[in-house]
DNA sequence: AAAGTCAATATTGTAGACAATCATGAAATG
DNA sequence: CATTTCATGATTGTCTACAATATTGACTTT
């Protein structure tokens, strides 16, 4: 070989440490509000303040942290009217990613997606498997994102919003019934009409499904909401 | 006052990088493909190594910057399939920004989005004033960004695509007649669907406007193109 | 006792030094 | 002469130390 350049960039300290921080936000042991101090986190986590310090920039530049000078780095604390405006900002992607992989995706991906969808209705009717339920819708639509061929869409999916909305219902949500049969269904139709190339209508249901989906996650929360003010009286 | 916190937060010397380095790439001092040697960078831009990689850290989430580990860091180079890319992405987020802006906008700023159409209009009927073309153009389309209420669409068409299609802009695309008649008569005709309050029509108009605007410019760059290769028998 | 002041402490921001990795080019080998 | 090897230099990655700023709690003042 004349050339020593590998066919993967080596992991570099920074990287691990995203991954490691992102995996502390997602798991819940670092929630919402919750500052973070660099000196103990570097201690935590094994590196120095450098390479945590970069770390910190680029889930900055995700939007999963915040930080304010001189006064420290917080994980962001999202509001009911910034789900909204999220789930906008995913309606018009996810629309255009449909539309583009309705005219890009293989057959052999297709059939995936079909096995995919399934695999979530079999979950639903069989009973409360809900554990698994969430990575699988979200293989769901990561796989349409994929099948766009968009990579720009694509990494703002997969790497900043899903994440975003991740750790909103983490916090906010109950999981239980948040997704139902209507979904499954949905979910058909949109397979439906990628594979019969039709990108109109594969945007409008992809839109319709993520306007449904906003409108139950919102009644829930909204439900919570009310319980929760009742108990405290 | 009981609070000493700052109504806004004081600027560190990694946020001033950021927007030399942001300069630099805008001015085409840094140009696509070009390395930043962090050394020299340093030197050069006054600041010590740790902020400067900082720095690059915000950049490469803002996609503006590439970095190949132990290798360095690269100003992007957007590829024709890259553009074309960028501008669904940006159909799709402005269709959507345009939308909301329809709901939310204030009769005030309608005004002074008429007033910005109007001046474009002006400057091209006027002659060859395509100095300030393109900033005006752009204010068009943040005014409505920021009219959408929607902050994470908002942030994410100012701060990061703007600036990528800019970049794409100033290095492969002259930008004569680019901008045209047509233009201006799109303008006044989403301003009257948001004025109209008419959420779809102005998601349609904006959508059909920058569609138009990307096959102009996609004809523009295939027409260079060709003229460069036939110079280079 | 409430509010303001100021020093002590902790945390963030920056700089410079060291270690690890990669690129370059000259010398050795077939 | 082409190819490989290996040492040298340059660049990136990481760590430690220092400076600047914010937070705290005790103390004074009204």
């Amino acid at each position: 070989m004349n050339s020593s350049k590998p066919f993967f960039s080596p992991r570099v300290m920074t990287d691990d440490t995203v991954a490691q921080l992102e995996a502390l936000i997602m798991s819940g042991e670092l929630r919402p509000g919750d500052r973070l101090p660099e000196q103990q986190l570097a201690a935590t986590l094994g590196v120095s303040r450098g390479p945590l310090r970069e770390a910190i920039r680029t889930l900055e530049g995700r939007r999963l942290l915040e930080r304010t000078p001189h006064a420290g780095v917080r994980v962001v604390q999202l509001s009911l009217e910034d789900l909204e405006q999220l789930l906008a900002m995913r309606e018009a992607l996810e629309g255009m990613a449909c539309r583009q992989a309705a005219e890009q995706m293989t057959a052999h991906e297709i059939r995936n997606l079909r096995d995919t969808a399934t695999r979530i209705e079999t979950l639903i009717t069989e009973g409360p498997q809900f554990l698994f339920m969430g990575q699988l819708d979200t293989d769901f639509h990561m796989q349409i994102a994929v099948g766009s061929r968009n990579q720009w869409i694509r990494r703002l999916l997969c790497e900043d919003l899903y994440s975003l909305l991740r750790l909103y219902r983490l916090h906010a949500v109950r999981q239980s019934d948040n997704i139902a049969l209507v979904t499954a269904k949905e979910h058909h139709e949109i397979i439906d009409r990628i594979h019969a190339r039709d990108s109109d209508g594969a945007e409008q249901s992809m839109r319709e499904h993520i306007r449904h989906s906003r409108e139950r996650l919102l009644a829930q929360v909204r439900k919570q909401e009310a319980v929760a003010t009742a108990a405290r009286k």
